[in-house]
DNA sequence: TTAAACTTTCAGTAATTATTGAAAGTTTAA
DNA sequence: TTAAACTTTCAATAATTACTGAAAGTTTAA
């Protein structure tokens, strides 16, 4: 197999794992693209790396400029942007792991919290189990959250390489 | 507010959390229905209370039995199939990660190794900075791996727990 | 047996989500 | 200026995913 096909089949690895998990395919192949090319590229030249219409490759750079795992380059004499994929695995990771916890789980938290207030007075056998419930659930998610808080702020991922060494 | 209108904001933010996670929201709520129900209901139950057909209620219930996070319940003199949600947070928790690694994640890491085998001898430039990237993630997403493993096999997550305890 | 009670399946349809492409908007070189 | 080069927007459409409901299948009590 030539490198062609294997950079292919890695950006269709890459979308298809965004896409079960609730990432937008095309978002996670631009990403893929940007990460294994040696250079800069376009908006043309996803366009015609991944057959891509022009609408949805700038939405999806934008997208991902708004993760914050990509970066715009300005290449001299060219008035075309170019774009460039953040390196870095841990810190691309975090980004969009700080990015799903604040925009999809906080919310989360934040409700279970207001069903707590509103049934911790509750006196039915039934509204104490529903208070339990939503309390443990509450629990345990708040302590992944601290947990996970912790290691994606920590000074270049130095938290979860004391974990690693911990544990393994 | 009352503790009906509390379940039912339950239930709606549970299935929303689902979906934006790439799970069913049907499959998410009817988990959420179970999770707060005082007794074991039955697939008529789950249509009533949350207005989805049988082959819904059906498929939705199949799926949760299948991650092992329901259990069948046999109500005596009573024919129907009636059900009741796994109630340990650590466990129902633990078993979604599980599967969603296993189907998802491992597949992935299975193929950033064929990547890196087809592309290790390639001498180009080009090919051993592919090489190179697809190494760091396979590299970081292995040891999060590794990790999670570990702390999802630990005897009743006294791993997790001694994580928390070391960092909080 | 058999027929009532219940569960499962799945083709058809609805709802949602993703994508296109052309028009509008913006920037820049001359 | 202005017009060419480029970017953004968004209504229309396509593709995907979810859901329905009736028919087929299964189980059980009599």
């Amino acid at each position: 197999m030539d490198l062609e096909s294997s950079k292919q089949k890695f950006i269709e690895t890459w979308g298809l794992l965004g896409s079960e998990w609730g990432i937008n395919r095309s978002v996670a192949q631009v990403q893929a693209l940007l990460l294994i090319s040696t250079e800069p590229i376009s908006t043309d030249d996803i366009m015609a790396a991944l057959t891509i219409s022009r609408g949805n490759a700038n939405m999806s750079l934008r997208q991902l400029l708004d993760y914050g795992i990509i970066y715009k380059k300005l290449v001299a004499g060219d008035r075309k942007e170019y774009f460039v994929a953040e390196r870095d695995v841990w810190k691309w990771a975090v980004k969009i792991a700080q990015m799903r916890k604040q925009r999809e789980i906080d919310p989360v938290m934040k409700v279970l919290g207001e069903l707590k207030m509103e049934t911790k007075k509750v006196t039915s056998a039934e509204g104490k189990e529903f208070y339990k419930t939503v309390n443990d659930i509450e629990a345990f998610t708040g302590q992944l959250c601290t947990l996970s808080d912790k290691v994606l702020n920590s000074h270049r991922g130095e938290l979860l390489l004391k974990i690693l060494k911990m544990v393994m």
